[in-house]
DNA sequence: CTTAGTGAGTTTGATTTCGCAACCGAGTAT
DNA sequence: ATACTCGGTTGCGAAATCAAACTCACTAAG
């Protein structure tokens, strides 16, 4: 997973080269829908069979699913995710979020929190308590490799 | 914008077909960060000169990113995000908080809140006002065309 | 005035990835 | 005996990606 990255040192281009290739996030969608078997994925996706068999070993083998065997005669699998999977489901829902209002006509679904509403999640910051909106994040502290207009 | 997609309806899906191909979303990461000029995103990001311009494209068709023109001759131009890309902060968010914890080995950047603080942002159910954990997000209401296990 | 450099791409040609359809092997159902 | 399911793999053409070189229009330096 230490694959040097072309452009800045970015945990957004570190999590990209887990998930950012194609089909790779709606497999996990599926699979934390409780979706664990490779047709269902793969119609539930409309991902071609042989790329969705590629990306479910790479997830693996980045630690996001687990393929577990459920089966000897014939040898059958299911995947799970792994907590590092599970957590991604926040970026499911931050994309799910941002294509409800700019990308489709009208959701076409509707998420549940345990509290028993529907789910319209707001990020707040943990300090002060307050919504955040994308307008008043900034950059603060960079590590080395990092400037504002980027390394010569 | 309403090319029918694979699989099932999903704003997931509509969400990567706007911003899922290869470097759009590192892009766009860069505009958030006021870096309008081309050769400036090429640099940060790594991406082929051809694939960012191609990509520039697509997401200016998009209505995600602005190309407006600050010199005649020669022509040149540089990129702003709308609305819906300054929206897509938050799917930035999203992953690098996946990608700090789970990509990288240590955070190569931290973000600030306008509050003064460091941003450590939290998913907050507006219902309940409790943090919203990825494990306590359940489907509650699904258009036609959505099935558990899916449509055959 | 000649030479070098910058900015925003485009072109070229090789490499990779994708997508589709067919096939396969082991079992189960009819 | 035949068909069907599941979880893939194989072959192959089409599309996307890549790195490097090239272009065009201008600006700065000597």
């Amino acid at each position: 997973m230490r694959e040097d990255l072309p452009g800045r040192p970015c945990s957004v281009a570190a999590a990209l080269n887990v998930v950012g290739e194609k089909w790779a996030l709606l497999a996990i969608r599926e699979i934390a829908f409780g979706n664990k078997r490779f047709d269902v994925i793969a119609r539930n996706t409309g991902a071609p069979r042989d790329r969705l068999a590629a990306r479910l070993r790479a997830l693996e083998a980045a630690g996001v699913i687990a393929r577990t065997q459920y089966s000897d005669h014939p040898p059958r699998h299911e995947y799970e995710l792994t907590q590092a999977g599970r957590e991604l489901r926040m970026v499911l829902q931050a994309l799910r979020t941002w294509g409800d209002k700019w990308a489709v006509d009208s959701p076409p679904t509707v998420f549940g929190h345990s509290c028993g509403h529907d789910l319209d999640p707001a990020f707040v910051c943990r300090h002060c308590g307050d919504e955040v909106t994308s307008d008043d994040i900034s950059l603060a502290v960079v590590a080395p490799g990092w400037t504002r207009e980027g390394p010569a």
